[in-house]
DNA sequence: CGCGGCCTTGATCGCACTCAATTCTAGTGG
DNA sequence: CCACTAGAATTGAGTGCGATCAAGGCCGCG
């Protein structure tokens, strides 16, 4: 089903206080002193895409706060099969659910080339009793993610495959350049979607027809954006 | 697109001391001394089928601690259409990104005669301040949310249209008697499968027809399961 | 009794799935 | 440098499931 491939790099212990995302992490708030009370390694680590932060059901020792790239959240139903649902980017954490149980709720895996910090529990729980701007932070996260799980729903669940293709492509466009967007590959699309392989395929290859998206790369993956159009394609007047 | 109903009555302040399900709610570890830190009262409040605990985008001010019955948590699209995105029962919480924002980030209604504890939600601030279990409770409260906005997508979002209504049924069983469910109306229970009315009213006819399940009124709300037939419906080998 | 709401049933249509073939690209080794 | 291959994306033809449109039934209520 999933292709099991632990491809992690240990790049260091974390370095927080030069953190480049630092005001958007769990630790931002942190003074010098609450992190001089780590002991446990806060590791800094690279997945390549397609590799395995964890699997559902993995005991959670770890969070994982995402500092660059995009995680999948999938979870496996009981009769096997693997639904995708949620995305996981820079400034997100993967694995909240360490802090209040003992397995994971679900699998993560690196959609692309990624860069983590894997703090252990043990870290997390340590510096909580001392920081109530922790615990905000962590509320926060919570929040983030059900208001993601709850729009994914809302966004991506019905309606038309065209209309959904459309916006998965807007929820996809670069931050800095929302006129571009990188993809995945359409198998994945398809599993966000619920819909298949030559369905995603269909809707995207008649968009880029129509001239509301434009293909940058050979393998279809990088395409140019006419907002405009593609802003009438997801939300019908 | 929604009935404006707001029909809740006051019953009174909340003795919390000795609430029925406080092992399971928010404030079921604070001491007596924790409890008497309370000066804005929580009041005991009791909402009738359909009305409205408070709708998306409005100022959140309380959360809402839900002691009997279901409601249901919707969200907004910008083109206006309404999707159910969860269901809330008995110890779950409405509305906890009051703690984290200053507006609610979906609408929630009651699905039947609804019991809650309305929390201002600068008593459960300065609660927090104080009690390090509650915060854990919080926590707990999140995954919570988080885990079944995940097994919603996961379950009720794709495959056929039996499967998907077989499932909601299950998910609508009786906690006390699994053989029993009680139904929503058709129109929300399309709402909650992405399906239209018509193709839920054939899927339970098709099912009550095969013995699946057996219709225990007249108006369709309450049925009795063949768990082992429904079971092989929703989960096939 | 008549009306309105909800559930059900029927007939038809179209979108998305299925099955299958083709094209394209990148990677491999001659 | 070019065949060869594997994997992915695309395209095509045909089918079926669920949406749509439209009646009809059932119950509660005035």
């Amino acid at each position: 089903m999933i292709p099991i491939k632990v491809d992690s790099s240990w790049r260091g212990h974390a370095d927080c206080k030069n953190c480049a995302i630092r005001g958007s992490v769990l630790f931002g708030h942190l003074t010098e002193d609450d992190l001089k009370l780590i002991h446990a390694p806060i590791d800094d680590l690279e997945y390549s895409a397609g590799s395995v932060l964890f699997h559902q059901q993995d005991a959670a020792k770890h969070i994982f706060t995402i500092k660059r790239g995009l995680v999948k959240v999938t979870r496996l139903l009981p009769d096997g099969t693997e639904r995708i649902v949620r995305i996981l980017r820079a400034g997100d954490v993967a694995g909240l659910e360490a802090t209040v149980g003992d397995t994971y709720d679900n699998g993560a895996y690196a959609l692309r080339q990624v860069s983590v910090c894997r703090i252990p529990i043990g870290v997390l729980r340590k510096l909580a009793a001392h920081s109530p701007r922790l615990h905000s932070s962590l509320m926060q996260k919570w929040a983030n993610q059900v208001r993601e799980s709850d729009n994914w729903i809302a966004e991506l669940t019905h309606g038309p495959s065209r209309q959904r293709v459309a916006r998965l492509i807007l929820k996809l466009a670069d931050t800095e350049e929302p006129s571009l967007a990188t993809l995945f590959g359409r198998e994945e699309m398809a599993m966000m979607l619920g819909l298949t392989v030559e369905t995603v395929s269909r809707a995207i290859a008649a968009m880029t027809r129509e001239g509301i998206i434009h293909r940058l790369d050979l393998h279809g993956r990088r395409y140019r954006l006419e907002r405009d159009a593609l802003d009438d394609v997801a939300v019908p007047a």
